[in-house]
DNA sequence: CGATGGGTTAACCGATCGGTCAACTAACGG
DNA sequence: CCGTTAGTTGACCGATCGGTTAACCCATCG
């Protein structure tokens, strides 16, 4: 029961944070949306630092999650997982709910390298790169970690252009250049 | 007399909000910082967000400025210039004071859309690409509009990881990808 | 019935937030 | 010399920040 009450408070204020800003939402924010006294936050959490934390390991289960189960359901191979992760991003991108890379943002305003909100963010990424890495590599291709890098930087760069200007159609942009990459990646077929 | 001192402030508050964030960021730190009374402060700026915006337009001159010229600088040839953006970047994500793009940032901080912050930070973006899909088109390149947003990600992802754990390495990574999808935009040599 | 103990709460803490104001200073015109 | 004025200042405003405290509620047990 304490457990459950402490996960639904996380995954309240996961939705607060992600709207509003770490910074911009006080903990007085976090009660009233949770609808959990401060008191019985500052119980389970010992610093408002902690319960970002905790947010963000949520987080990044959720979306890691979401993520490579969305992109096995729409493709069989692996090269075909790679490309489909593309389509995964659109339909992320098009939730009315959209707002960024929660772990972009959250080392954004945590910038000190050696901060654990921004470590912890690190490794989110560091976790997507490894689970991608390995498809490059069943794909086939000749240097699976280089490729992996790169298709990593076409994600992120469509997570920020989504953000700033182009909408959705960024993670077609992205898709287009990584069949190209791909394509250039893979052993003469 | 009047302008300068404005224009130093603007100056000086643009490195404290690099630095520490805009949120993190008081306007009593900010009158610290510069040595500028708040007062002055609000005679120059309504308020907090106006200084921002000044801050933001500042930033957004300087930062094509530098980046187009080096650009420029290290190669003669449009294909050139724009591989040669990503040894630009190297070179700025090599600076000790390198902290990501201020706008990536900003936008990250003021998430609504329709807010002026967010809006000029989308504008700063759709400059760069405008002067990369020139850069594309006297190149050669088929579809240079399409080569440019393929690009433009790049650069977005490689200031992305360069912040979160792969450091000034992500330039070539975006360099070596980039060289690719140059290569398959022209048409066939 | 009363004692006990975990969980919750409103009220409060000093510090800081964005922003304002009355008093002061210094340069110039008469 | 005084009066005016533009520019600057530290002190201050109510609100909110992250975090704490004392009182209270209520189920359990004798």
């Amino acid at each position: 029961m304490q457990q459950t009450k402490r996960d639904e408070l996380v995954r309240k204020a996961l939705d607060t944070f992600y709207r509003n800003g770490f910074h911009a939402t006080g903990m007085d924010m976090i009660a009233a949306e949770t609808g959990v006294s401060k008191t019985s936050i500052y119980k389970h959490f010992r610093t408002k630092e902690d319960l970002i934390l905790a947010v963000l390991r949520l987080r990044d289960e959720n979306f890691r999650n979401w993520l490579f189960r969305r992109m096995d359901d729409l493709a069989d191979t692996a090269g075909g997982q790679l490309l489909a992760m593309f389509d995964a991003l659109e339909e992320w991108f098009r939730q009315d709910s959209y707002r960024g890379c929660m772990f972009i943002k959250a080392s954004a305003e945590y910038q000190e390298l050696d901060d654990p909100i921004h470590t912890q963010s690190a490794e989110h990424k560091r976790l997507l790169q490894d689970h991608v890495t390995s498809l490059c590599r069943e794909a086939g291709a000749a240097a699976p970690q280089d490729l992996a890098r790169q298709l990593l930087l076409l994600k992120e760069g469509a997570i920020i252009m989504a953000v700033l200007g182009r909408g959705p159609a960024a993670a077609q942009d992205a898709k287009t250049a990584a069949r190209t990459l791909i394509d250039a990646a893979l052993p003469k077929a």
